[in-house]
DNA sequence: GGCCAGGGTGACGTTAACGTCAACCAGTTG
DNA sequence: CAACTGGTTGACGTTAACGTCACCCTGGCC
């Protein structure tokens, strides 16, 4: 749609996962405990991430209701409280998905250099789990490496 | 040492860094706050470390002291917290760097399985930065489109 | 009408990871 | 010696993210 170079699925993903924050077409609906065994959370959880203003979904006889896009963003916030992003931050990260279309310049640039941020945030803490995972495969590697030698000669003690 | 690869800097690196955490050869020593100041912590932090028995320096006259290799296991409990993991896995998690020549093989069939558990949950996490870093790039790239529109032509309202 | 399952609202408990504060020591410097 | 500076140990306070509990309401259904 936007550019002619073969895009690669990852992108194509990105970009479904972000359009679907913004579906309000589909009437689809969820109940909580629908919603909870899916994502494997509990009732309490759900509740209070809406306390914390994460999700408002709408009311049916006091019932709670949940729309696709509630599903949505239920989705993003465990996945960014996955990669370790306070409830909090997450209010605010939400804002970032969602339809910008009719935003003014002002709300363009935030958007903008919030996500500038997050980005290379993100990217540092990828840069870390690397090192890491870097790390336990040569500790894996050097254990299997003795624990074979080890088999080949078993007394050898001294 | 190992193999006759090209080994890359990552590697070499990595290498290093597990190697750091079985140096008792050098004397320097450091005292809290210098340790403090290099990593940017409290006092009150690493103190608390310590009560939770991820850190145990020796005592000179009441007051701590730390080795080279306390100073890479802070580290090492830096990146750790960096990257999510809570203290109590960081305890168990500190035992998989050392010195593991001397393991018996049913040690080190531990450590290969807790290291191979690590690496693929660490994979995951990665895989979800991954997919948040694509999303956020699909929005930043599409306000920056938005915007730069919009200052070709400014006044255009409908 | 009785009863139960499913959902809702407080309110209090809990764990992790420290922050903060008070009170105490040990070396040293004027 | 007295006043600091830098370190130590409790002990209590705090925030985040829920768990747990008690109690209430409502729609079926037998």
């Amino acid at each position: 749609m936007a550019k002619n170079a073969p895009v690669p699925d990852a992108l194509t993903d990105a970009q479904a996962f972000v359009d679907s924050h913004r579906d309000e077409g589909t009437t689809e609906l969820f109940g909580i405990t629908e919603l909870c065994r899916e994502f494997g959370i509990t009732l309490r959880a759900l509740r209070f991430y809406e306390d914390k203003g994460l999700l408002a979904p709408r009311r049916v006889n006091g019932a709670r209701v949940y729309t696709r896009r509630d599903r949505a963003r239920l989705a993003l916030i465990l996945r960014a409280k996955a990669i370790g992003s306070p409830l909090s931050e997450i209010k605010t990260y939400l804002d970032l998905y969602g339809d910008h279309g009719e935003g003014r310049a002002q709300q363009l640039q935030y958007v903008i250099t919030r996500t500038d941020n997050e980005i290379t945030e993100l990217e540092k803490k990828r840069a870390q789990i690397d090192a890491t995972l870097a790390e336990l495969r040569v500790i894996n590697g050097s254990c299997r490496g003795l624990l074979a030698e080890r088999q080949r000669k078993p007394k050898s003690k001294a």
